[in-house]
DNA sequence: TTCAAAATTTAGATTAGTCTAAAATATTTT
DNA sequence: AAAATATTTTAGACTAATCTAAATTTTGAA
């Protein structure tokens, strides 16, 4: 039988949970991920678990099987792309196209979504800089540190963000923050670990720690 | 509360039988339409009637509200620009962007459609030659006919098709009838209805009557 | 105009996905 | 290690959308 949608979305949450450390994904954690019931969950893991799209165990959380890791993939392949093509084709801010992409991403297609890519010129990072899979599966990874991790005087420039809600993109708007843009690192403040940085054109701004915590920063290649 | 995926397609159907002939949509007739079961199509229409998209008298058919000719009008719009999306974008044949635009046509977004009009560069017809409702629901018309119900000696060009199942999209493709290709009605065969017709290229070929009676063609202006 | 055939609706079930409340299991604290 | 707390599962119920089979209503033909 067909993985419907519902699935998919469990799937992907599952997924996103086992990035950060790989112990198996426990029921609270998807159903916050999912903004649902302890018990929905547990209903939609037999599910998933009869379909062999994870393996899980009672009380003891899940994991995804390689089929299950290959439909996620495909499945924030699908939500990447769309989001590039809304960013890119159709003019959406980077903090509008979240919601569109999650329901553009269950569309399912012969060879769409490999027109797709190609139509948009097989781009690697979506607006928010996270980085889309081929169509084998296989990701781009990129030298990126966080701007609360590095030491002052380093030079860099904005590749990516953690937090992807529409208020901390909008933010980043207003600081002039936005993907490729240039930042040194002037200081740090013990007190409440915010840090001062200079942008690319030359003006100075104090970053909350919450905000240095959720921007990914590439270090530039020091001209020496 | 919210319109269903599953409303929104009866909508559609009602909406297209009701186009030819202005009577009260049968159940039997949607529930071919639809591919389902005629008890389906009564407890959907219930529902449809619950939320004031149709007028539903028992035994009687139903007849499109305000609000429900509003709805599918907009889903008729979405099918189509995505439909322009496919083929001028994406590279897909005719025949091949049916049930992608039937899955795309239900997305929901701020805006989306209006961004995609513009950039598909407002669009007045789909793939298939069938008009595209504007953002306010008004439709272009044009001044076509079916081939079968022209004079011999006319000429015109391929605007549109009635039948839009890809076994009569590709023979139409092999024929070189495709949007745009210029004819002139040679000759009707009083015996089975079928024509002779010379192409722009000058081939001649000759066409059943269920060709033509699923080809529109806009008569040429003659020059005089 | 009656009655058989056709069309439509109702009745009763099923499935996917969800919920709340209660029960079971695991973890943490003392 | 027992008790308290937190987590997870089960039980039972609900809704939307569908189905088949039976009942009802309409149509149209003799």
């Amino acid at each position: 039988m067909p993985i419907t949608q519902a699935e998919e979305n469990y799937l992907k949450a599952i997924f996103k949970i086992a990035e950060k450390g790989d112990k198996p994904a426990l029921t609270n954690a998807i159903a916050a991920v999912m903004q649902t019931s302890a018990a929905s969950v547990t209903d939609m893991l037999k599910r998933l678990a009869d379909k062999q799209l994870i393996t899980y165990e009672k009380y003891r959380g899940v994991l995804l099987t390689e089929e299950g890791h290959r439909l996620s993939t495909a499945l924030i392949r699908r939500h990447r792309l769309w989001e590039v093509f809304l960013t890119e084709k159709l003019g959406f801010a980077w903090d509008e196209v979240h919601d569109l992409a999650e329901q553009l991403e269950h569309i399912q297609g012969n060879g769409l979504i490999d027109r797709l890519d190609n139509f948009l010129g097989n781009p690697g990072f979506d607006p928010h800089g996270d980085p889309i899979p081929n169509a084998e599966g296989h990701w781009t990874y990129r030298n990126q540190s966080l701007l609360a991790t590095l030491q002052p005087g380093t030079q860099g420039v904005v590749t990516g963000v953690d937090d992807h809600s529409p208020t901390f993109l909008q933010y980043l708007d207003q600081l002039g923050l936005t993907l490729g843009a240039q930042v040194s690192l002037l200081e740090q403040f013990p007190y409440d670990h915010s840090v001062r940085v200079r942008t690319g054109d030359g003006r100075e701004l104090v970053l909350s720690e919450k905000v240095s915590k959720n921007l990914y920063i590439k270090l530039l290649e020091s001209g020496n």
